[in-house]
DNA sequence: TTTGGTCATTGTAAATATTGAATGTTGTTC
DNA sequence: GAACAACATTCAATATTTACAATGACCAAA
């Protein structure tokens, strides 16, 4: 978030400490080393007596550590305990869970789960990275933007969006090999015709991601099931099996959820 | 945290909007549905329009999920981003990760490794379910008291604290088979002897656990490595070369973290 | 050792978030 | 189908927090 993006959130709401301090904790997480106060301050365009508050609060909740003799603060370990329990009660992450495993058993690929939070981003909350996919390393939590890639094209297809905001969107995401815009349009009608969608090499060169989503609720998807895979191998593997694979377990956890797919 | 310990952190803090904002997210972490603002308020002692005012900014930076048709709230993936991101960077738990898989595998035992916050709790940070210990599950972001089982004895061996307020945090502790206080402080003095703990079948019935203390800095113990077993099998694996070998672990690991053990 | 600068930290005036009652909304019972 | 009850939500007054300037602590360089 930047920091204009900071004082609107901070602006319009009714309780700012709260932006300020997922703002900190972010920037605690992006950093690289332990931040002070004042760097923190700057950062964010905080007031340093302000900004120091903030930490102290998060210090005591146990989600941010402080290191008294560097006076320097980080993120700290409380903030794990959060996710384990939302991993715990997640329904979409247990179901998937087997079925990652299964497929990417069955066709040596890099498996993931993304739950997509509208048109902002997608965030992995399962995966499975069987075998030897050493370049393919995504870690459970990473977030991509939402029209990215294959799972991208899902979104944009599923989702009943207006073609400007798609387009404003999409204009500033970074590819190896961008598509043009009326290009990625039409994968994106393929998409809704097929019932998923397959990006050969656009998001990263030489590899092949393929998407299928999944309802929750009727209405736009919730999360979708990835496939991804170096390209020349997922074609030895046999990319049509896997489409219908995925397709399949798509839908099968879209029943299982209690969601309905369109149509 | 109950709600007369989140009354006093309220008031104690120059930002209590922020202790609210942990509780809320807390709760929701613990409870095992979706909550609407009347219940959250009147779990945590807050007033209702104050409790809505949290969980609006909770949503709006991601951290809380709202359902507008139910109007209840409940976690929400933002929280594994952070919890990634902790995890990236942290020392502790990526050259313990190695060992403990190395030790799982040789001894047949669930590995883990734990932080130590003062004298409140650990939080599990790494671990390793190598074999068949189905029984044994646990997950990162785990909470146990500090001075459970044999990571609690080298808390205590070697944290330098005063027995009376030993003895208070030991009193409200829950075991299977609960030592005296008195068995304990010997078994606390034969671990500060010989660098280690064992809990034989004390906090779960018939489950071994061997615990090693691992320093960050000089002073009290950071973090401690932990193998757990069922008492027949870890026995017949050879539970003293488990002990000396997991003793040799953190001490590693000690060097490898810039610490130092004591003398 | 002294000096300069940066940083974390404290008091205080003003802006504003919290409060508790009032309003609208939903789902349930008779 | 109507009335009720529980709930989420809004609104205006005030107790609180925020921001700013000033202080104190610390480190680095001379």
């Amino acid at each position: 978030m930047t920091d204009t993006a900071l004082s609107k959130a901070v602006e319009s709401s009714k309780a700012p400490a709260i932006s300020r301090a997922a703002a900190v904790l972010r920037l605690l997480g992006k950093s690289e080393t332990p931040l002070g106060v004042q760097a923190i301050a700057r950062e964010l365009g905080l007031v340093p007596s302000t900004c120091l508050y903030v930490l102290r609060a998060l210090v005591a909740e146990e989600l941010v550590a402080f290191d008294a003799d560097t006076k320097r603060y980080a993120l700290e370990a409380g903030v794990l305990t959060l996710a384990r329990q939302w991993l715990r009660r997640n329904q979409f992450s247990d179901l998937a869970q087997p079925m990652l495993d299964r497929l990417g058993q069955s066709f040596d690929a890099t498996m993931l789960g993304v739950q997509i939070v509208g048109l902002d981003h997608m965030i992995v909350v399962a995966l499975s990275q069987s075998g030897q996919n050493f370049q393919l390393r995504t870690q459970i939590g990473s977030r991509f933007p939402a029209l990215i890639s294959a799972t991208g094209r899902c979104i944009a297809a599923f989702g009943d969006y207006e073609d400007a905001e798609l387009e404003a969107r999409f204009k500033v995401l970074r590819w190896d090999e961008a598509p043009s815009f009326e290009e990625w349009k039409a994968q994106v009608r393929e998409a809704r015709r097929q019932g998923f969608a397959v990006d050969a090499g656009n998001y990263i060169s030489g590899v092949t991601v393929v998407a299928a989503p999944v309802w929750k609720t009727r209405g736009r998807p919730s999360h979708a099931l990835v496939a991804l895979g170096i390209g020349g191998a997922l074609k030895r593997a046999g990319l049509p099996e896997l489409e219908q694979d995925l397709l399949g377990a798509a839908r099968t956890l879209t029943q299982q959820m209690g969601g309905e797919a369109p149509n």
